[in-house]
DNA sequence: CTGAAAGCGCTTACAG
DNA sequence: CTGAAAGCGCTTACAG
């Protein structure tokens, strides 16, 4: 019931009997305020609990924070990353303008040296923040010290890179996510069963993190002394034919009931299954992908173990939000949900 | 490049030759503006494609918004609920301040009278919009009719009202979710395997939609011509004892390998599962509730079919947004994915 | 080291 | 029917 209800930065200067200006200067840890005036002004914000206002200080801000996505492009394989985008510029116009400026840098996954190209032109931008998908290990370590060399944040989000520290991680536990598919699978198969476990990949790098994907389905094994044998192939190749041949020549002397793909290839595994009239085998893969879920239709995979990318996008963009917009603290490790997709309620999923 | 790179309001009005305010009225369709003047502000405003600035709008407007949730009270059984809240108050900080006055209206799921208490101090409270479980049907109908008399939107979360339309409504397509179950039942059973499926309500209102569930769940055998005997149940009890009792006598006589229960009391039947000792009846329920969860981790409960409340609540409460604040057009229809929880994927769940 | 003043893009009385 | 002016809570030159 005070008579001079005033305003956050008013009210501060007024109890410190100072201008506004110095109080800025003391809100914004800038040089240039007497050391004593400075204390008092802290204690008074600390008094009042001060919340600065986001709404007029962006208004009033000029400046405009440059973030880059540094993604995959958009392919027929993974039309996957075109949603993140559309999942950050939703976060923006949601609430308004909030002075940001995105850029996108897609490489192709398939290709280290336009990764190299796309990473470097992004750091000519001079860009304040940067979210990555650490698709090629030791491209993305260079990156990642050139980045902290500029003094611009970078987050990583769908894999991690070891001893590497982003401002945060966006993504799965990705050993708990073999679990949740080794328990899926205990549901498809009999004891004793025979089980094929794939890594397909044309580069070797991303099948690293696809291992602990395979230490976690194992292990789930283990824990709940399950008897199966599980074998497992890491294959550089990713298209048709080379599959077909695989797979031709692994059944002529295996016995499989169920093929575990550990990234967004199942579709390849179900494309050879169809051709060749394998219904009784199971099949389970990653990532919500129209070429997996025209399967998943199908009946050809039975469950697919996805995780959100607009919602991932969204949470990368916040990230860097928090930090230089709303100057919070941010989240070093943000676990996405494991989501288990099926014929049944893939069409809700991305809601 | 012009001269005057004026801003919105500005510069519409610099072009129309009036003032601001003038562009104000029309903005707001207030009356007290010549139609030729309005007209041409209008043919101004479409010509530049003006959208307002949010932020700006906010920090000069005075209006506060008040919305009210009207959901159940938290109790052991639902814990649910209070997850809402939060994720709607997690919403209004991320962005700063929108002059939103939040108030909650709590009442008990079992007594009828809770409701209409609440709902009549909800109306008393010059409240702008509000979020509505709509747990008891007739008592909803006539609270939704008050809301249009009072021009009050509302918005439904959780289960629709037939014949009353509100603003929106978030929730699951609850034909699919008895889909889903079934197609994961598939996995849990045998053919011919006799299932049994229980409406474990206190009160005949929710089971209604609980047999929306029922029929989703049926209809998927018959589509996939998958042969097993389905016995489902209305049971009007809510408490330990009596499912025992239920329990006891059903099994008497048959021998169900698999209980689906409809809503969130699958503990109930885990209790007593466990109690029993009868590990080999599989059990797939609904709801993220830790009752559940602790069934869930030890086994008992092998599926639950979830939504995510705080997703839930913050759709809920961005519809009110879109519509006072944003003045946007609002989707009716919102349906939450359908989410399956296992044993090893909850951990992240609410992530 | 400090302050007065203008401005961000809107809204809101108030005056005519 | 219309406009001039103050203000929302900040930031940003600029002057001293």
């Amino acid at each position: 019931m005070k008579v001079s209800e005033l305003s956050g930065v008013k009210e501060i200067a007024r109890r410190a009997n100072v201008s506004i200006a110095t109080v800025d200067r003391v809100l914004h840890n800038r040089t240039g305020v007497a050391q004593k005036t400075k204390e008092k002004i802290l204690s008074i914000i600390k008094e009042m609990d001060y919340k600065p206002n986001i709404l007029a200080k962006r208004l009033a801000s000029k400046r405009v924070y440059k973030f880059g996505i540094l993604i995959q492009k958009e392919c027929s394989e993974a039309e996957y990353w075109n949603v993140p985008v559309s999942g950050i510029q939703e976060a923006l116009s949601e609430f308004g303008d909030f002075g940001v400026d995105l850029r996108y840098y897609f490489f192709d996954r398939d290709d280290r040296e336009s990764f190299l190209a796309k990473s470097d032109e992004l750091l000519k931008k001079h860009i304040d923040g940067v979210i990555v998908a650490p698709i090629f290990l030791n491209e993305t370590k260079d990156f990642a010290a050139k980045c902290t060399e500029k003094r611009i944040q970078f987050v990583f989000i769908e894999s991690q890179v070891p001893s590497v520290h982003p401002l945060s991680y966006i993504g799965q536990d990705i050993i708990q996510s073999g679990r949740v598919v080794a328990h899926l699978c205990k549901y498809l198969i009999q004891p004793k069963d025979e089980i094929l476990v794939l890594n397909v990949a044309k580069e070797k790098d991303i099948s690293n993190h696809l291992e602990e994907k395979i230490r976690g389905f194992e292990q789930f094994f283990i824990d709940t002394s399950y008897q199966c044998s599980i074998k497992s192939f890491n294959i550089e190749i990713a298209d048709d034919e080379e599959i077909t041949a695989f797979m031709e020549d692994y059944l002529n002397h295996q016995q499989p009931k169920l093929i575990y793909v550990t990234n967004s290839r199942a579709y390849l595994v179900a494309k050879y299954l169809k051709d060749r009239g394998l219904n009784h085998i199971k099949l389970v893969g990653n990532g919500y992908h129209t070429r997996n879920i025209d399967f998943l239709k199908e009946g050809y995979i039975d469950f697919l173990i996805c995780q959100k990318p607009l919602e991932q996008g969204y949470k990368a963009f916040l990230a860097l939000y928090e930090y230089f917009i709303a100057k919070r603290k941010v989240i070093k490790l943000q676990y996405m949900p494991i989501d288990i997709v099926t014929k049944e309620n893939y069409i809700y999923y991305e809601n």
